[in-house]
DNA sequence: TTACCGATGTTCTAAATTATTCGTTTTTGT
DNA sequence: ACAAAAACGAATAATTTAGAACATCGGTAA
């Protein structure tokens, strides 16, 4: 195994496990200690990680957030999800992407793309997607939210009215039996319906674990998207509603 | 087998596995590994693939833009600066912080502290940042650029004007014998104008490649600033003149 | 046919990577 | 605080890989 691609999966075991000993690493690849503390010292010095006695860990800036932790659940999921909800986003089109963790990694998905115009409030999605020189990358402005990375407020909400772009994709907290789109937070969904309003289709994406998750505040109804994408097969009686309102479902 | 032929096999099971190694390609086409060689040289320079010791693997999608590589250019010093500016920013201050690599050395280095509340146009510096839940972190609006992660123009430089913080915290691309601040870019340089106008302090950090380095855009005089952070002492010249405005020189 | 051209194989030296050894520093247990 | 154990970094040796130079092969066009 060349060196590269062992850095490169220390790299992806820090971040997953946020601390590794030398030891451990020495068991994983069977090398020497010495090579690992080589790797480990380069990552280092790159700014990777953070070098420690006896091992090495997350470069401080990435801590190990409640946030990170939700970002990981049902990733897998996430990705069927956002695989599918790329391929239905043509290359040089126009989007918004909200707040929340599945949407995160459908930009990370869109990141084979070209040529994107987005619009985000989404702290974590403008920094990946910014990183393509060809994608015009455009953020809200505002006060940062520590939990997820979101930039909400009245202002977020005239920000968002400016545009008017092909996509939408918004993520939710929980979809009640008829439909009913509901969020924790009142003023993520201001900003939600406001992308709903400038967006000539509507993307939700959204996992199993949101079926009748109990939220509190309304954001709209399922019939108001143009396509659903999820992981599982709603309730019999939500699907006729969505084929009645011509809502394209994706079960991935 | 042509040569043609194998090369676009091998950008195949490149695509397929992430990585070969060059024995296996060896192995799987029967050639000499100078063949190989060839080929995986060959197809590094189309920008097909990436180059690496005893293999090949993905080209990496996010392109090791000219500001990857800017980031580690003198970190050490980067880093020995932005300690020493740490020490001088207390808890529950406020501060702006512009673009520039070194300013996200400085960021990175305010991890430690508590209650801080910032205004950035720099995304890099929001994302690190916003990551503790106890600051306060306000992101300005507008494009951002791929280079950098900066968001400038006008309505960035309007946003600054609704603030006044204790610390404006600045990086400036070139400073002149006479110590005049010099930068690349016009707009970057408005906002770093309207920072120190808007700030109780104005602390300066760059690192010695910066001295008598030809940039276009006029952006002040250190002079103008509070103290100055730097690895290497400037000239006497220079060192007598900051004396004389009482500017706080700080050789790390 | 014959000279030429590109691709491949062969050989050899330089460079990169890894393992090993050893003295020094840091951590840990008492 | 002290000593043992663990970890570190530097130096060096061993191994692997790279790259250049040249020979060979097969096809092509004059």
């Amino acid at each position: 195994m060349s060196q590269a691609l062992r850095q490169n999966r220390i790299h992806q075991l820090v971040k997953q496990k946020g601390y590794l000993t030398i030891d451990e690493l020495v068991a994983h690849f069977s090398v020497t200690p010495q090579t690992i503390r080589r790797d480990l010292n380069q990552m280092a010095d790159q700014g990777l990680i953070e070098r420690h006695h006896g091992g090495a860990g997350l470069a401080s800036s990435v801590e190990n957030t409640a946030y990170q932790t939700r970002k990981i659940q049902h990733l897998a999921e996430k990705k069927r999800i956002a695989e599918q909800v790329a391929r239905h986003i043509p290359d040089h089109s126009s989007l918004f992407i909200n707040i929340g963790t599945t949407n995160e990694t459908i930009a990370q998905a869109l990141l084979d793309h070209r040529g994107l115009k987005v619009v985000t409030n989404n702290l974590h999605v403008a920094a990946m997607l910014s990183a393509r020189p060809d994608f015009t990358v455009i953020i809200a402005g505002g006060e940062v939210r520590s939990r997820d990375g979101g930039i909400v407020g009245e202002a977020t909400r005239d920000f968002v009215h400016q545009f008017k772009l092909d996509y939408g994709i918004i993520g939710i907290s929980g979809i009640d039996e008829d439909g009913t789109l509901l969020d924790f937070d009142y003023q993520e969904v201001r900003i939600a319906q406001a992308i709903m309003e400038n967006s000539r289709y509507v993307y939700l994406a959204a996992d199993h674990s949101k079926y009748g998750r109990n939220a509190m505040v309304r954001l709209g109804n399922l019939t108001q998207c143009s396509a659903f994408f999820t992981d599982a097969r709603p309730a019999q009686a939500l699907t006729e509603r969505l084929h009645q309102h011509q809502v394209d479902l994706h079960v991935c």
